[in-house]
DNA sequence: GTTTTCACG
DNA sequence: ACGTACGTGAAAACC
């Protein structure tokens, strides 16, 4: 069976744009619609798998929208300006893709869309699926064409039964029924006073519009819908004539010629590149060196010459002439276009600018106007590296890479790009290095050679940004110096005491065994506990259990909150719960960690320094950032983290900072004086939340007032507060008007960020980290409520971590002048872990306290809880 | 590959 | 009428 799909690219994009945050490139251009688009499309192409594939779109672009919409369409909203903009790259990338655009004058989307559809018909073997998110559409449905209906989230299947089942009409009926109820958003007028109830009812007894008024005096009409019917018989006919697509538009096209065509990779490299859609061309796995390949003809070149090597030799033919940066690395067969590595060139090449990549563990470098790559052994040309600035992208990598190789790495200056790309804009750290110097060059095909230039050039022009931007005190004070210290934190690692932590882990799994058979028992079978869908059916329809939401949409929840909410309708859900938390317990944490380990027992985390949007750490490959503390059963894990021999863990972290540090930014006088004066905030926060004096603070009231100085800090909204504290909406809007009558300031403050957001498109730390905050002008009220937050929380969040990379960098710094035999072992936010020897531990902590302490000076006292102990667990 | 759930600050 | 706090990462199920 051949297919066909058909896409409504207008309707496509316009869910696109509404659908997902905007996104825009360095110089402000839209491309959000473009980037949905190809995400739905090419899910569908491979869902799908057509052989056929067209997008339809409608010709009279809104150009002249004022007038033409006025008079034809005044129900329809305007099309966006940045929306508008997106058409022309959304349709060059459904070209590249492989797709065929169709576009006629004087006929709309949906007729194209209902004669390419109904082209199915004329040949054997083949069916056809149009995408659209417009019901409109269904009136298309037939035995060989099936509407993919893209509804918010999934895309609903809808063929001639499934709509029967839903409408209780045949598809054919469609369109009879629209003239009669009439589409408000279509301007079709239908028969007044006939809705969808009546207009249904209709036609399951007479089919038809005709078949209506040829029965008219039909007892099944009532007096009332009779002369209503009667009334508006004109408009009902006009109303099926506007509703019904045509499918006779003159596209003059034989199916053949929409044969769905080869992906263009280059193209699309190139494209994606233009519009700064990284993860696109990761997602479609596209590299510059499908920009060179052009597939065909080195193939062509492949069999022509008859040699083993020729793609190889192609590539480097195709390297010396035009269309590439010089990213080019060897594949397996390839004959190099790098160059050998000769010793003697060393000191030819050490005052010139040196960039190093990483590339599947093997380092290459360009230096002067060669590339080099080394397979040897790399201590022997050490020197090359040592002592010098080294232009590079994901720095803290190379330096691993090379540290291993037994370069030593210590005097190494690293000139990071993708630092620098992180600091101009967070939201685009990742990236890769060819990217990222696109994106600032604008430069994607550049003849071969020499990348150390690309870089240079990159650098010159990043760096200008920066200082333009005011990220200089970032970069250059935070980020950069902050890179050797990650890299040692993760090289020296966190010793583990892996025999204790499995024997954890097999009480865990003792426990869990015992639950799952207390589970069983009760359910009276045996079935997958860890299966959401599994578990949904055993306890609300074989159990009968009342469930409190039908949240997810392929089922039931069946989250802790849910739960929770049940728990005491049977003694199942406890045991639910519990078994939930030793799983993973032992999944992710006790079983995990120890196969984590290195030949010493250490754990190596990799820090992701350029990842998240605030300026904070992320920790993965394990993620040490997260390891449990809330539950007793969790916390025994730390007792599992340990100090290697004669050595003792210091822990320091930051009391209450992101809420010292709202009290800085906002310069709310109370709540600066309640920390100048070393009060207990939440005691005095419910004392003005609640009413009361201090001193009748109860626990309860001290534990709410703490919840909503953590909702004030993510920008809070009384519906969540509620949730969180499980009171009243009411109740909680209460508690958050009290609470900045308390601290105007802090009211004062959380309106001017999210101004000043709107204002210049990002908020900024203290120390001048930027946050860009493109949901704020989002078309989507819940996507510029969800800004809104964002405004709040950036600044407060991001200062935060700014401080503790600055202490970090402290603390490293004076732990080495003061000779102490101790390291940084890990960070978590707002905590630093460090293994020192154990007679150092006093030192240490006094170190830690002054250097964290001091780090900022602020209109606030940074106060730290400085502890040590043999493990993470038992700190005094 | 995406979804659901849950661990942390 | 709708959705609902900020920032993360990992495991397991499921498609």
């Amino acid at each position: 069976m051949k297919k066909i799909l058909v896409i409504d690219g207008n309707s496509i994009i316009n869910r696109a744009y509404y659908g997902i945050r905007p996104l825009t490139t360095k110089t402000g251009k839209s491309t959000h619609a473009v980037y949905g688009m190809v995400n739905i499309v090419q899910r569908q192409l491979n869902a799908l798998k057509p052989d056929y594939a067209a997008v339809a779109f409608d010709v009279k672009h809104p150009t002249f929208r004022h007038e033409m919409y006025a008079e034809y369409k005044a129900g329809r909203h305007v099309t966006p300006d940045d929306l508008i903009e997106q058409f022309p790259d959304a349709k060059e990338c459904l070209h590249l893709m492989g797709l065929h655009i169709l576009e006629l004058p004087g006929y709309e989307a949906d007729d194209i869309q209902g004669t390419v559809a109904k082209m199915a018909h004329g040949c054997a073997d083949t069916e056809a699926y149009i995408l659209s998110g417009d019901r409109d559409l269904l009136q298309l449905i037939d035995d060989k064409v099936t509407v993919l209906l893209a509804t918010t989230g999934d895309t609903k299947e809808m063929d001639a039964e499934a709509f029967r089942a839903e409408y209780g009409i045949d598809p054919s009926s469609f369109v009879d029924m629209k003239a009669l109820m009439g589409d408000s958003s279509d301007n079709i007028p239908g028969v007044a006073g006939i809705g969808k109830k009546t207009a249904a009812q209709l036609i399951q007894n007479f089919e038809t519009l005709d078949g209506i008024y040829e029965n008219i005096e039909s007892p099944l009409i009532t007096k009332g819908v009779r002369e209503k019917l009667l009334k508006d018989k004109d408009n009902a006919y006009l109303s099926r004539t506007l509703a019904k697509i045509e499918t006779q538009a003159p596209i003059n096209m034989e199916l053949s010629q929409l044969s769905r065509g080869e992906m263009d990779r280059g193209g699309l490299y190139t494209k994606f590149l233009e519009l700064e859609l990284n993860s696109l061309i990761s997602k479609f796995g596209l590299s510059s060196a499908d920009v060179k390949a052009k597939p065909a003809e080195s193939d062509a070149a492949c069999a022509e010459n008859g040699e083993k090597d020729a793609k190889g030799r192609a590539r480097v033919a195709r390297k010396q002439s035009e269309g590439q940066l010089g990213f080019d690395f060897p594949e397996e067969g390839d004959e190099v276009d790098f160059l050998p590595f000769d010793k003697r060139d060393i000191e030819n090449t050490r005052e010139l600018p040196l960039a190093v990549q990483l590339h599947e563990g093997k380092v290459y470098f360009t230096s002067g106007n060669k590339n080099y790559y080394y397979d040897g052994e790399l201590f022997e040309i050490a020197k090359l590296f040592e002592k010098r600035e080294i232009l590079c992208f994901d720095g803290k990598a190379l330096r691993h890479a090379l540290d291993r190789s037994g370069v030593d790495v210590s005097g190494i200056k690293f000139v990071d790009l993708m630092l620098y790309s992180y600091v101009i804009n967070p939201g685009s750290g990742q990236g890769s290095a060819e990217s990222t110097i696109a994106a600032f060059t604008g430069k994607v095909g550049v003849s071969g050679g020499v990348c150390t230039n690309f870089f240079v050039e990159a650098e010159k022009i990043m760096r200008e940004r920066i200082e333009s931007d005011g990220l200089s005190d970032v970069l250059y004070n935070i980020e950069l110096p902050l890179l050797p210290i990650l890299a040692e934190i993760e090289k020296a690692g966190f010793k583990i005491n892996s025999s204790e932590m499995l024997e954890y882990s097999d009480a865990l799994l003792t426990l869990a065994d015992e639950l799952t058979e207390k589970i069983y028992a009760q359910v009276g079978h045996e079935f997958n506990i860890n299966s959401p869908k599994q578990l949904g059916t055993v306890l609300f329809e074989e159990l009968g259990l009342y469930c409190p939401k039908k949240k997810t949409k392929t089922g039931y929840s069946t989250d802790a909150e849910t739960l929770e909410q049940i728990r005491s309708d049977s003694p199942i859900i406890d045991d639910i719960l519990e078994y939930r938390q030793v799983t993973k317990l032992r999944g992710t944490y006790a079983e995990a960690l120890p196969q984590a380990a290195d030949g010493e027992g250490r754990i190596h985390t990799d820090f992701k320094q350029a990842l998240t949007a605030t300026g904070r750490l992320s920790s993965a490959d394990p993620n040490l950032q997260n390891i449990p503390i809330k539950t007793k059963m969790g916390r025994e894990l730390r007792r599992c983290f340990i100090a290697k021999e004669g050595y003792t863990l210091v822990d320091a972290d930051y009391s209450q900072i992101e809420l010292r540090l709202l009290a800085h930014i906002s310069d709310d006088y109370t709540m600066k004086d309640a920390f100048i004066s070393g009060q207990d905030i939440h005691r005095k926060t419910a004392s003005a939340v609640f009413g009361i004096p201090e001193d009748e603070v109860t626990e309860q009231m001290r534990k709410r007032a703490k919840a909503v100085n953590f909702g004030i800090v993510y920008g809070i909204g009384g519906f969540s507060l509620s949730k969180d504290l499980g009171i009243t909406v009411a109740e909680a809007g209460q508690y958050i008007k009290n609470y900045l009558m308390n601290y105007p300031s802090i009211e004062e403050y959380l309106e001017r960020v999210v101004e000043e957001a709107k204002e210049c498109g990002y908020t900024k730390t203290v120390f001048g980290r930027r946050r860009y905050i493109p949901e704020l002008t989002a078309q989507n009220g819940n996507l510029r409520a969800f800004g809104k937050r964002v405004a709040m929380n950036a600044p407060i969040q991001g200062t935060a971590a700014d401080i503790m990379k600055l202490a970090m960098i402290a603390v490293h710094k004076r732990l080495i002048s003061e000779g102490v035999d101790a390291r940084i072992v890990m960070q978590v936010h707002d905590e630093l872990v460090v293994e020192a020897l154990e007679k150092d531990a006093p030192l240490v902590k006094k170190i830690l306290r002054e250097e964290m302490e001091g780090v900022a000076s602020l209109s606030i006292p940074l106060t730290v809880d400085v502890t040590s102990g043999k493990n993470w667990l038992e700190q005094e």
